[in-house]
RNA sequence: GCCUGGGUGGCUCAAUGGUAGAGCAGCGGAUUUGUAAUCCGCAGGUUAAGGGUUCGAGUCCCUUCCCAGGCUCCA
């Protein structure tokens, strides 16, 4: 039999018979690593282990470490899942049930009845069951015609559905759990070997959802579960989650009497005083970058005649989003974004070629009309404001323009503790106003504005908006989750439709791009974000109460005010606790509002001017005169912090 | 918008179809305390709203509103 080369990822290689499989390689390799591999990727692509090697390749084996491991695996725990259910109930049919990014799988069910907690433990009991009969998985490759007379056969209309979809003489496969009543579903694959390789399974919730996502279709049950190989994983993943939940800007934002919701506004925060505070610190913030970096505030009517939004082309993309006003017979809309008004702006006199860029920023409060469905907290809401602002520049300043954009940009994030920025960078898509010329232009620029700041960015090719390309910003936070915040927005469009112009050196009139830009993008979004970010533990130079001073007794209270008098003399947001609480009760309820420095205040400390410091989080930082406790202080404090 | 599950004092939660309750927060009084919660008392409700069934509804039925988790990371 003739032998083939199987080289393997450390450079090394190895010989076998032609038609090996893969499972025998890796016994060859080690026997740790025939248990632990779930998959592999022969030449690049991702294969089951059952596959045979029928010529020299590539391979690299697969664990529980790799993220495509980890797909592979909850990938299999998602057909187990399947398999359990229709175990237990027959009658429901199967679609389809990926893994996702997140960790978690899901599959989702044509059944009559939706999945009650109940029916879900029984279903998590069934697949506990079918991992413990250890079935092997394997793949079988058939016509496409023949896996639709098999799933005829087993009357499974969606996976028939799927077939259809796939072009005639195609191979498709399909993966059988072996057992006394074998299972089968249509799959792509890969998978791992057996079912008894799936360790601790956990199914999470069920919620409705659309076959194919789309509203038009049926609505089907979806399951979403966890596996992992240990209990200890599983615990891991589940503590996260509950330290996520207490996170919850919506439980964080009642408990530090943040923001408010009431029903003669859905969707709309109420802010009270400290998180009103938190809102207006972040414009401040951005206002004084906004100092450093030429921006020019503006402020525009919050509602305007229609014919604008028929000029800008809102009413005609955007109207079912929009909250409209009849007065006097004229027809008016609540501005839903700031962009139209500041073409009107930058269009009531002609510009001259030296005066470009010009930059607009407005934090004008925006309202659109959300699906109720869709709305949540702050992250989600009808009621908002964007730290928005519109260049209009020639295109030969775009690079710089962006350029700019960035460095503010990044910044900031630096500054609120986001190191991991992810970028996008999104390219014309098939529908698309301008020429090929212009977006290659546009597109170029915007990738060298890029590199120009060495940072790493993936291109998204087709991604990018019909009106111009785009960057987008996404941050990870605390928890491992991944928010969009920053955008900036290429706009052919938008300039044309409100004849916007400027005057070149030859005095010809040319257009000027227009450029959409933000940083944290919905201020209440953001904050939403920053609260969960920080559990609601403020930076110093943002907290609503900066430090709150704590007298023992009622005798040094007054020693407490004028500690606090010295305190806001500097600048500081200072409160004294002056009620008939024990000093302990005092500690409980600062820590609780996460006020970042408490200053314990008795005889000893009104006797040498002293004050007891105790930074949130129960740190003692000892004894220190007034003027001391500034001091050290200061630099966290300052403001703008940037 | 659609699916599922919810909605009881400010908050967290009780209450077989049979008198709406507790803890925390609030207010009043006592206590004046040395680093995560002192004691006593008081007040607080058209059970989201409206309708229906019933001798009787927080509880069962209908409608509306609001909230939560979801609504193609593809066989």
């Amino acid at each position: 039999m003739a032998s083939i080369t199987v080289s393997l990822p450390d450079g090394s290689a190895l010989s076998f018979d032609r038609g090996v499989a893969l499972t025998t390689v890796a016994a060859a390799i080690g026997p740790r690593l025939a248990q632990a591999a779930l998959a592999a990727k022969v030449d690049g692509q991702l294969v089951g282990l059952d596959t045979v090697l029928e010529r020299s390749a590539a391979v690299t084996f697969l664990t529980w470490r790799d993220a495509e491991g980890k797909l592979v695996y909850r990938h299999s725990t998602a057909h187990i899942l399947a398999q359990a259910v229709q175990r237990l109930l027959p009658e429901v049919k199967v679609t389809i049930g990926p893994a996702l990014e997140d960790g978690r799988f899901y599959y989702d069910f044509d059944t009559p009845q939706p999945f009650t907690p109940e029916v879900l433990a029984q279903i998590e009991d069934e697949m506990r069951r079918i991992i413990a009969e250890d079935q092997p998985i394997e793949r079988l490759k058939c016509s496409r015609d023949e896996a639709r007379a098999m799933f005829t056969e087993l009357g499974e209309p969606y996976k028939i559905e799927l077939l259809d979809a796939i072009p005639e003489g195609e191979t498709v496969s399909v993966y059988l759990n072996q057992a006394a009543t074998p299972w089968r579903d249509l799959c792509r694959g890969p998978h791992v070997p057996s079912t008894g390789r799936i360790g601790q399974v956990k199914l999470l919730t069920s919620s409705g959802a659309y076959w194919r996502g789309d509203s038009n279709n049926k609505m089907l049950q979806r399951i979403y579960g966890i596996s992992f190989p240990d209990a200890k994983e599983l615990n891991e993943w589940l503590r996260l989650r509950e330290e996520a939940e207490k996170r919850d800007h919506r439980k964080l934002g009642r408990e530090l009497d943040l923001f408010w919701f009431h029903d003669v506004a859905p969707a709309s925060p109420f802010f009270f005083p400290a998180g009103a505070h938190l809102y207006t610190k972040l414009v401040d913030l951005i206002r004084a970058q906004y100092g450093k970096y030429g921006y020019d505030e503006v402020i525009t009517p919050q509602v305007m005649d229609v014919s604008l939004w028929q000029t800008s082309g809102h009413m005609d993309n955007y109207a079912e989003n929009m909250y409209f006003v009849e007065l006097d017979g004229q027809q008016y809309a609540v501005k839903p974004m700031n962009c139209p008004a500041h073409c009107l702006m930058y269009g009531s006199r002609l510009h001259s070629y030296r005066e470009l860029p010009v930059r607009y920023a407005d934090f004008g409060r925006l309202h659109r009309y959300e699906a109720s469905g869709v709305t949540a907290g702050l992250t989600r809401v009808r009621s908002f404001c964007q730290d928005d602002a519109h260049i209009f520049c020639r295109a030969d300043q775009i690079e710089a323009e962006v350029g700019a954009f960035i460095d503010m940009l990044l910044e900031v994030y630096q500054l609120f503790g986001f190191s991991d920025v992810h970028i996008d960078l999104s390219t014309r898509p098939a529908k698309a106003v301008g020429t090929a010329a212009e977006w290659t232009e546009a597109e170029q620029r915007l990738d060298q504005a890029l590199r120009a700041r060495g940072v790493e960015f993936t291109v998204a090719a087709g991604e990018g908006a019909f009106y111009g390309p785009k960057i987008d910003f996404m941050v990870s936070d605390a928890l491992h989750r991944r928010h969009q915040l920053g955008t900036c927005q290429l706009d052919f469009q938008l300039p044309q439709r409100f004849d916007l112009a400027y005057i070149d050196a030859a005095d010809q009139r040319q257009r000027p791009v227009m450029v959409h830009r933000a940083l944290l993008g919905s201020l209440e979004r953001f904050l939403g974000i920053l609260i969960e970010h920080t559990a609601g533990a403020f930076p110093l130079w943002l907290a609503p109460e900066q430090v709150r001073v704590i007298p023992v007794g009622e005798r040094f209270t007054e020693y407490a005010q004028s500690v606090a008098t010295q305190l806001r003399a500097a600048g500081l947001r200072v409160t004294v606790d002056a009620s008939a609480e024990r000093m302990q009760a005092k500690i409980a309820l600062a820590e609780a509002k996460k006020v970042p420095f408490m200053l314990v205040c008795g005889g000893r400390e009104a006797e040498a001017g002293t004050v007891a410091v105790r930074a949130r989080g129960m740190i003692d930082r000892g004894v220190v005169p007034v003027a001391g406790f500034l001091a050290e202080i200061a630099p966290a404090a300052q403001f703008p912090p940037l």
